[in-house]
DNA sequence: CATAATATGGAATGCGGAATCCGGATTCCG
DNA sequence: CGGAATCCGGATTCCGCATTCCATATTATG
């Protein structure tokens, strides 16, 4: 069951190629999306597909582990953004950030906008970002900032509003995410 | 250029299954958007491969024959609402109509989502939606019913963002409305 | 160094699904 | 009716990609 500890180091090379492979997933996955193929990448990391599959046995494993990755990076930042002041302020930075993220990796903008639908309990990243939201909404309904009807079901329906809209550019986001704040104001 | 005028009338039978394939079609595609296989369409047409491919003769071909369609019923019906009185109130019922055929019709929800983006002028539907909702904002403005800075702009971005939130079941999308259309109130 | 342990690359394979082809069935027209 | 014009069905071809395999190359270890 334990690892055999009779075990000779990773290869070095084979851990610069594990970089190398991560590196370049992630710049196609942000420029065009996911579905890019996977001799691209393999292409890209200047690797053989042989190799990219030693490191990620499936496509979606390598997904996987950027995407997953990635929202780490994003829950972090937001978490700080948490700590502002004026919790009505950190709420619109909150979204700004994630806007300004989507809108440099497309790959991103696809799994969010997918994830803030998907209702299983499971879905970590929706449930971190819905958590800072929610402490945010809860500290500006006691400064009266923000209307008392609002919830995290109403910030999860902007996110994905906002991932898709940066999807598609269907226009400035920075827009987009100022009407809805406004929309969530006390009347 | 003319139809050459010594031909027969097409056959009974091949005008009856035409319809039948656009009828399962947009069937199918109302449930399930339009990543349904064409032979899947086929056999619930009642109808072989072959013949779903005389009639259209490319995947595309037939998603375009049902997503004009029913995009042209949208805007009709949403133009009729343009007539009400109040144009705040058209407004929303516009966005709730159109919140309405999106949450029926999963591929029409994917089309218009991604409809909203495409920059190409020559995207009719969206120039048509557009159009309507150009009107009700001026009208709006008017009484004071909503801020000045809005522009069909927002409402584009608010439509991609509800197609999204639909397409997910991001949540209830009629709060959804409410919020946006809350932050096109005049300050 | 020698050699076992690992890693590599990329041709070959498997597979899902769109699109084509054509022998046979139907329908129209005089 | 008869037979020419049309249409049908669905097996088959094609194609794009993910994934696998393995002969060869590279690295760690003593």
């Amino acid at each position: 069951m334990s690892t055999p500890q009779a075990r000779r180091k990773t290869r070095t090379d084979a851990e610069r190629n594990r970089d190398r492979v991560l590196e370049a997933a992630r710049a196609l996955f942000a420029e065009s999306g996911y579905d890019v193929q996977m001799s691209e990448v393999a292409r890209v990391a200047g690797v053989g597909i042989g190799t990219l599959y030693r490191k990620f046995p499936t496509r979606e494993a390598l997904i996987e582990a950027i995407a997953e990755h990635r929202a780490a990076d994003i829950i972090a930042a937001a978490r700080r953004l948490t700590e502002a002041d004026d919790p009505a302020q950190g709420l619109a930075r909150f979204l700004h950030h994630v806007g300004e993220v989507l809108s440099d990796d497309r790959g991103m903008s696809e799994v969010v906008e997918k994830a803030m639908g998907s209702s299983e309990p499971r879905e970590e990243t929706r449930e971190a970002l819905l958590a800072i939201a929610a402490e945010l909404i809860e500290r500006a309904q006691a400064r009266g900032t923000v209307g008392h009807g609002v919830t995290t079901a109403d910030v999860n329906m902007i996110i994905c509003g906002l991932a898709a809209v940066i999807r598609n550019a269907a226009g400035d986001w920075r827009r987009y995410i100022e009407v809805a704040l406004d929309g969530l104001r006390p009347r």
